[in-house]
RNA sequence: GUGCUAGUAGCUCAGCUGGAUAGAGCAACGGACUUCUAAUCCGUAGGUCGGGGGUUCGAAUCCCUUCUGGCACACCA
């Protein structure tokens, strides 16, 4: 545990001990201790740490605030054994304000520098064996920009998981199978008809009019010839799937690859379908007695699970729905050990959600393990316009494009800047730029800017200033450089436990404002040599700390820009 | 119509599950390079937290109501 939730936690175990001490001695009247904060207070002249437990306990103590505060202090004084704390005053309507000593920041840093790589990583989800599911694209098509900010909140969740001490496993959900897919293959199947001069083709209705598709086909026809034409139309239709889809998920993977993202399975929906894990569920939900037939179709009677309708689970040709076979997914998901399975989707799967978790319950596991992230949609802007993303109208950025055009670092940023439930706008041009409006390029530069200063002191030198001597930080800007570095393990955890990658991305941002800010007023090179070794270490602790926060944003850390 | 979700500075967003004078960045205006990368920094200005009620020591945050966006309500996935 880091140095910095550790003295929270005594802190806060402190107070308990002082209200106890209180009671001992009746000069409290309460029997319970109730729960009060300790926060940060947004004004560094409330000191370091806050606590508003004299608020919280004056009216049933039948004691104003403050006074409550002054004995709280009293009793607080006795018990704690921190070196930490330097002076604590009552403020405001009975805020208790705590100072702490300047040592806690060199230790900071020192925890900073000695932790290398693995500053700020903890064990706080240990023992969670977490199934992370995202993008998951049908494979017919090519990724979009939904696809990709998935993408990038996935990786970096998956990233922050890691860093927490999760067992983490990324999948990729392929649609394989099911009525898209027989479309699908409907559609090659015409394609294939069509190049060899079949004359009136008739092309299916739902059917894949992309121009990808018949390159694809002629591909196929240059590979292996056209032998197809004469076997039976399924066994052609199957071949031609089969070809595509592993054409297509190739294609994908690559692109994927290229922005950093490498899945740890690829699970295709077809075994489910061919695994018998579809009737075992089904026999398990009639066990239990939520089917029933109606109009020849086999239903799941979600209403008495409190949705609003039901939902149908075989379809009367005999195929089962999308949502059965996600149901048995998802239990083959928690039948392979994972106790908990997060699923990014789009926010317009958001109906998709209640239903699983209610089908999950049916089935006797966990709707609690089964969380799901929405995302809500990407806008583009490009020129200072917005492009509605449409694949009518032809403004459909894919990945590969978004790649090629601003680049993996500032993509996998601006992705996960934002929330997923707030509407992401992507300024392109922003992204693109080599400015410091551009947080990306900001970020880096900061990194890149510590680089030059270790550089010019030369590698095997750098170790001579890394001694045990105490660290002294004169100015506030320094200070606060190493509070924030001191924050990381806190971030960490707040984007873990609340699955909100955006935290990382803005403490990135943070922490590289406060070093800019240091870098204008402080020199390190060219100083009396107790300056330089103090300023020597707050910079490669701060650099250990953007190389870890940069690395869980999939982001390069340039040395040179 | 029903349900989910959002509404905070001109723009894009924070606001740590109820705390102190609601914060950043961009845009605007004014400054700073003989010194480790000016791709940077400093300063100024900018607010009816969509509206209205309620809960309490205290509300952007919780409850009710209302308005305005987005999405979902298939034997599609």
């Amino acid at each position: 545990m880091g140095i910095i939730i550790d003295l929270e936690k005594k802190i806060k175990e402190n107070w308990r001990k002082g209200i106890a001490l209180g009671q001992d001695k009746s000069l409290l009247l309460l029997s319970e201790i109730p729960s009060f904060t300790l926060e940060v207070p947004k004004d560094k002249k409330n000191g370091d740490y806050a606590t508003n437990i004299a608020m919280v306990i004056s009216k049933s103590e039948k004691k104003n605030p403050r006074e409550l505060a002054g004995i709280l202090v009293d009793l607080f004084k006795e018990v704690d054994d921190s070196e930490y704390i330097s002076k604590i005053e009552i403020a405001g309507p009975g805020f208790i304000n705590m100072y702490l000593t300047e040592k806690y920041l060199g230790e900071i840093i020192k925890e900073a520098i000695d932790q290398k790589n693995n500053y700020g990583h903890n064990e706080e989800l240990k023992g969670e064996k977490i199934n992370l599911e995202f993008v998951s694209a049908n494979p017919t098509g090519l990724l979009h920009m939904g696809n990709a900010r998935g993408a990038a909140i996935g990786d970096t969740l998956a990233n922050v998981f890691k860093a927490l001490g999760a067992e983490v496993i990324k999948e990729y959900y392929i649609n394989d199978a099911g009525n898209q897919i027989e479309n699908f293959g409907l559609s090659l199947d015409a394609r294939f008809r069509e190049a060899l001069g079949e004359k009136g083709v008739i092309f299916p209705e739902n059917g894949y009019h992309g121009a990808d598709i018949m390159v694809t086909v002629k591909g196929y026809i240059e590979k292996n010839g056209t032998g197809l034409i004469n076997v039976s139309s399924e066994e052609r239709i199957a071949t031609l799937i089969e070809y595509s889809l592993s054409e297509k998920l190739d294609h994908i993977k690559t692109y994927l690859g290229k922005f950093g993202l490498v899945y740890d399975v690829w699970y295709r929906e077809s075994t489910i379908h061919n695994s018998g894990a579809i009737e075992e569920t089904m026999d398990t939900l009639k066990e239990k007695g939520y089917l029933y037939e109606n109009e020849g179709a086999i239903w799941l009677k979600t209403t008495s699970m409190g949705e609003e309708k039901d939902e149908v689970m075989i379809r009367n040709n005999g195929h089962p729905t999308y949502f059965a076979a996600d149901i048995a997914y998802h239990k083959n998901k928690y039948d392979r050990g994972f106790n908990r399975l997060i699923n990014i989707w789009g926010a317009d799967h958001h109906g998709h959600v209640a239903r699983m978790k209610r089908a999950m319950e049916a089935i006797g596991y966990s709707a609690d393990g089964l969380e799901v992230i929405l995302m809500q949609l990407v806008r583009l802007y490009k020129n200072g316009e917005i492009l509605r993303m449409s694949k009518r109208t032809g403004t459909y950025v894919t990945l590969e494009e978004l790649l090629e055009e601003v680049g993996k670092d500032a993509a996998r940023y601006f992705f996960v800047m934002r929330n997923p439930d707030s509407h992401l706008d992507f300024d392109m041009d922003l992204a693109k730029s080599d400015s410091a409006d551009n947080p990306v390029f900001y970020i880096q530069y900061a990194y890149a800017r510590i680089s030059s200063i270790l550089r010019q002191i030369g590698d095997g030198e750098i170790d001579k200033y890394l001694d045990e001597t105490e660290i002294v930080l004169g100015l506030d800007i320094e200070k606060e450089l190493a509070l924030k570095i001191g924050e990381l393990e806190k971030v960490l955890i707040d984007a873990g436990v609340r699955r909100e990658p955006y935290r990382v991305a803005a403490f990135a941002l943070e922490l590289a404002t406060l070093f800019h800010q240091f870098y204008s007023s402080c020199r390190v090179l060219n100083e009396e040599e107790h300056v330089k070794k103090n300023r020597l270490k707050l910079i490669i602790a701060t650099k250990y700390t953007l190389e870890n926060v940069l690395g869980i944003l999939g982001v390069s850390a340039p040395e040179r820009m």
